[in-house]
DNA sequence: CAATAATCGAGACGGTACGTCGCGTCTTGGG
DNA sequence: CCCAAGACGCGACGTACCGTCTCGATTATTG
């Protein structure tokens, strides 16, 4: 998984896997903490308790190590039950809400968003890599629903999915260290889905 | 406006006016371009055409002056007609949408809110200063179109202010440097309209 | 006496000769304090209690200020009684040695020359200026005490000038502070007008 | 020979001893450039084409630096041969005349004596360590001068010294550039070993 | 089992940006 | 017109941190 992919076995001592995970991790506490600008392969050494040299020895510059960071955050995406709309995105927020690995990775997600204009070849592949597969799922949800009846179908799914996701994400940016209450966001689909429902 | 505010003329050449605004228009750029942490005060006197004394003279440290720097962004706020709700949420956007003033807002709201976490106190303060009186234009204006009969009056306010804004907040934070679309902008509304508008 | 000679009068506020005086001293002291490389303008007018406009409105640059101070030391030259060389050559020591403005002036003659290397030009001009006129009274001390017998007539009076200052010179040099001991001047003087060989 | 002077080896990568010499070396040059106060690490640093920080890991200020550069100032000391006084003399005048070295060591020697004042402690240290040395062993030369009868024995060793001394030193620090010349260096012998009073 | 070779943590390397300080110049109000 | 006070742009200072490089020690594979 690691940047320097390797075949064949070579000679000597082998990498160690335990720091190849640590760095993984400290890069993206890091990312998480300082966001992308001021991560620096000097800190990231630090944090995963492993001299600067065993990271350039892996990944050529910082870009390179957190795309592959990055890739360790696909992670197994939420299987929505598909009996009902509601239910299916409560089991999507759920997954951004609950234990330490999605507080990380709504910290790591503020970070690239505000951070597009800076490094905007980055925010694109995190975007591609981390967002856009659970969008993806967001979407099969949408178009179950609308295919049951439960959503209109004069509006694209697109402008669906981002009236649905927005009001949750940026709640959560204003504070990603705490979990947005279930309720509230209970709350907020009673009103999108009350402008999103098929009028009868 | 500066941080040591002076009442009484003190002796010795006065300071320059054209250096206070340099170096708060210069903060203010800056803080668009590489956010909160990376800026320096070396950074905002080079821009600003200006000696790195001059700065340290008005301002003990970067904090200080992107306070300043916020209080300068209060401007004007938005006069809402009060003739309908649309038109009045339509006057709202525009004003974060149009000028160079704007984007250069645009971008500095992307990034503090990707900052929260590294500089709370900032945040907090530039939320109150900034957002806070725009919001509560926002808050008057849906109050009068609840009193119209335009808004449901079942639902409180901040809970209809935020599934109004988040939508175009978040697609802005995605490109803070292109201005949001305003048919696309209607079409937001139109679907939370939809899910506030009151049940007949 | 200053920089900016004046002959016709000018309008306007004259300038103060307090002024004029409390630089020169400043610098006189500075000189003997810190040197020519690190002295400066600031210190200058820190110390006379002075603008430093004040300064700059009458001597151009440090070099401009420090020859005039030079030239203050002239000052009145000892008068050699001209009846014996040993008597003389106490005389002139004397006025080294004794009183605040023989402790600066002596202060100043090690700054300078520890400062040949770097500053050439103002060193010259302090020999010509200040010390030459010395070493001119000495040397007619010296052809005196040629012409009655008291010195031997074939050697230059240059070696015989050098052989006997430098002793007290250097010896002065290495502790600027404390004025040469009289007694000690005599035993120098008896070592070069007698030598050091044994006498058969 | 550097200030942290250490005894078991410390891990990682060690320090340089190319670094070392060449701050070393660059710290000398300075010294007899620009003198104590002026001298800068980061003058330093620039001289031996090294950053700053090597320096600084070196030594904690300017004065320790200073003082370990002194100490390879110490060299081998001249071996009098021990014939005749004005052979021993001059082969001890030689050593400080020939070579880059000993021009370096003339530089050094003048701003060091134009320094006293401000910085006693360190020249306290140059003379134990650098001039001391070689007094001692003119103070040898003339010790065994008097025992073969070449100088007075009702005179102080010390006193002699500075006699034959001064001259030579006070004539160098005049013009530290150019070395002193030979046939000069002899005259002044020839004078102080004689005396100035006319044989009767 | 010894030799080899790549990896490990540690830390020194040259370079650069930081906040501070002091320079010589410039600009006020008041005498 | 002069004076003090002090702000101005500029640049050097000592510090901290960056990415790179280099050391002795460690650990698998190879002969």
């Amino acid at each position: 998984m690691t940047h320097t992919e390797q075949v064949e076995r070579r000679s000597g001592r082998p990498r160690s896997e335990d720091a190849d995970r640590a760095i993984i991790s400290a890069t993206l506490d890091l990312l998480g903490e300082v966001g992308v600008t001021p991560l620096s392969i000097e800190g990231v050494a630090a944090r995963a308790g492993v001299g600067k040299a065993t990271v350039y020895r892996r990944w050529p510059n910082k870009e390179a190590l957190i795309v592959d960071a990055m890739a360790t955050l696909k992670g197994p995406l939420p299987r929505p039950a598909g009996r009902s709309l509601r239910e299916d995105v409560m089991i999507l927020f759920d997954s951004q809400m609950a234990g330490y690995e999605a507080a990380r990775q709504r910290r790591i997600y503020a970070c690239f968003m505000g951070e597009v204009g800076r490094h905007p070849e980055l925010a694109r592949r995190y975007i591609n890599t981390v967002i856009e597969p659970r969008r993806e799922v967001m979407r099969g949800v949408l178009r179950a629903a609308v295919a049951r009846g439960e959503l209109r179908d004069d509006l694209d799914i697109e402008l669906m999915l981002h009236v649905i996701t927005a009001p949750v994400l940026h709640w959560t940016m204003r504070d990603p260290e705490r979990p947005l209450d279930k309720s509230l966001a209970n709350r907020f689909l009673d009103v999108t889905l009350e402008g999103l429902a098929p009028r009868r």
